[in-house]
DNA sequence: CACGAAGGTTTCAACTTGAAACCACTTGCT
DNA sequence: AGCAAGTGGTTTCAAGTTGAAACCTTCGTG
């Protein structure tokens, strides 16, 4: 073996985030970062990760542009991890993880938690596929096509 | 190290998930079988996995019960692999992967390719986050709740 | 019945992971 | 000032995982 195969150079688009996220971390730090964590120690306290694991994966989140690091409000010499736009832009895959999760991973009887919008407190819309005319669509529905193929269209 | 952490126990319906197709090969394999793969021999050449590791991968998706096998169609003695209607429901996960793919790891200029609707061959709509009452939500719009809060809402 | 292809399993070295120990820098306390 | 405790890591090293190649087994075919 020469080295965990990367899928940085794939052509495949689904292929390169996993390159970024797609380890048994990356996710979930990017999930606690959405719930307000920015320390070190957070992270670690909430994932329950070993330190140098979680040191490689914030590098690593922080190399991909997921997260950035600012001096700490505080004044303290530390800094924090915040998610960049880039990383604010995971939210949708983390809902569709989520709404899966609740769909086919929640034990039954269990008080599961699921996402509510903050203002009304009511649970969220699952989401949708839809066509640019509105139509909605469903897995088969859609195929993948190059920049030419728009063109004729 | 006693083994690889497992999510599996874990409360959040985030992590459980990535315990089934969090690794560098799992989602991939399910594109492929979206894309309409269905035989190992033709997901080892798409994704130029060694097969002992696309073995194993197989074999986690069907213990998940995202992948079924199947007689083979042409009457032989082999197996073919399918996605379960909860490995469908990997579509939302996939297209919010893609979309954010396209978004930022699109290389300049390159040719990239995008998902279209089958029946009009326009790009899709990009994934969006409603409230029940059809507002649209970005990323901190949203909280975590559990059972009993949503009783008094 | 030899031969090749499909679909795996086995083997083994290199790489990754994780727990614990260690280190450096600040604070807070006395 | 001196020292313990807290934060944010890095280092070390055993154990686990990954990947390439070799091997095996079961069909289909000539």
């Amino acid at each position: 073996m020469v080295k965990r195969t990367s899928h940085h150079e794939a052509d495949c688009l689904i292929a390169r985030p996993l390159d970024a996220i797609g380890d048994w971390w990356s996710l979930l730090i990017v999930r606690d970062a959405f719930d307000g964590l920015r320390r070190f120690g957070e992270f670690q306290k909430s994932l329950g990760v070993a330190k140098n694991i979680l040191s490689a994966r914030l590098r690593n989140l922080v190399a991909h542009g997921i997260l950035e690091t600012v001096p700490a409000p505080d004044g303290s010499a530390h800094h924090e991890y915040v998610l960049t736009q880039k990383g604010r832009g995971l939210f949708y895959v983390l809902v569709a993880l989520r709404q899966w999760g609740e769909t086919y991973f929640s034990g039954p009887g269990e008080p599961y938690t699921f996402m509510v919008d903050i203002e009304s407190g009511r649970p969220i819309k699952r989401l949708e596929v839809h066509a640019e005319d509105g139509r909605l669509l469903y897995p088969g529905d859609t195929r993948l096509a190059d920049f030419r193929d728009q063109e004729n269209s």
